[in-house]
DNA sequence: GTCTATATGGGGATAGAC
DNA sequence: GTCTATCCCCATATAGAC
């Protein structure tokens, strides 16, 4: 039983409307950016008035950084569900999938963006950085364990195939094969993993 | 002889300060953004006043266009002066080479960024989006001659090599070398080569 | 063409009624 | 806690003097 089921009735609204606010901001996120989006977008997208959405979050940077949060939360419950039985080089490759799946369903990229405003605001958080890091350790371990079998080069260091991958999860080349190549999203993973692992070289 | 050695004394000067003014402009939205960056910033960066500055260029939007514009017209330059003996996939080394040269010495990233208010900004000049067809088409020619010769494999589409290509350009990975990895310049460029071409599988 | 000073509008955030 | 109506800053863009 989850912690929702202790709450009154009232509170259990309140915490749905809450989620419902957070997908709204991820779809708005997703198609406008940080910048473009107004906190008017966001109330109309999940149906409320601007002054409930600040009972709720109390700035449009927290907004923000709460959706941003889920979503590596969500990244961590993955892995965790990941079948043991993958290789460690297939559990990198079966993540980035899963990563660039949600992207193209209109989520967003779990390495937010590179606007300087964003990342700033997020390193401000002390969740986001604590979260981000759990996660970043828990992959360098993955990524450690391919090394090992011999999956991925032991010349490369660990850290520059780490900011490479995550790189991948909000690569603007899954949006150019969108609009101008016109594939279908799982030729486009299919694609995207390909690069990414395998490089253009011949 | 150049055309500017046609114009008087003053229209120099005024070409001059327009070239300023693209530097500094450059130099703001390499470091703020596009959003963060404020017409402000530009005219003190620059030197001179708002209203000056707007004398030269109409609005935000054209001054952020002419900027990247420039760029592309570099990146042709850049491309014409190649060394000819060099082989197709050579050529696309250097050239990726040369734009995170670029932008590691404070320059932008010849794909602009993500931003869907930037893209749609971009996509609404026609002398950009002309200038990026030559690139594009003159890059996609390449990248035919290097899987003839069997140094990029023809079983990959061309175009999703080619937005492959262009991503690494702006990849977010370079930042994180340089933050957290603390590596040097041409380090990150070493890496981000081999990232690129060799993939990250061993 | 360059400046000082200002108009305009949008969007983050809130007051106060219910 | 939710709404209507409002505040207020800030950034784009311009008026008008020199």
């Amino acid at each position: 039983m989850g912690i929702v089921g202790r709450l009154s009735f009232k509170d259990q609204a309140f915490k749905l409307r809450e989620q419902a606010v957070l997908d709204a901001t991820t779809r708005m996120l997703a198609s406008k950016g940080y910048d473009l989006m107004t906190m008017d977008d966001v109330a109309a997208e999940a149906g409320l008035s601007k002054p409930s959405l600040y009972k709720h979050f109390k700035s449009k940077d927290e907004l923000a950084t709460e959706v941003m949060i889920r979503l590596l939360v969500d990244a961590q419950d993955y892995l965790a569900r990941q079948d043991p039985a993958l290789s460690p080089l297939d559990r990198l490759r079966d993540l980035l999938a899963w990563a660039l799946r949600v992207r193209l369903a209109g989520g967003l990229p779990f390495l937010p963006s590179t606007s300087p405003q964003v990342r700033s605001m997020l390193t401000r958080s002390l969740r986001y950085v604590s979260r981000a890091m759990q996660l970043h350790q828990k992959l360098k371990g993955i990524v450690e364990q391919a090394k090992q079998q011999g999956e991925l080069s032991a010349d490369m260091p660990t850290d520059v195939m780490l900011y490479s991958y995550y790189s991948r999860t909000c690569d603007p080349a899954v949006e150019y094969l969108r609009i101008y190549g016109r594939y279908a999203d799982e030729d486009i993973i299919r694609h995207m993993l390909a690069v990414s692992f395998k490089g253009l070289s011949a």
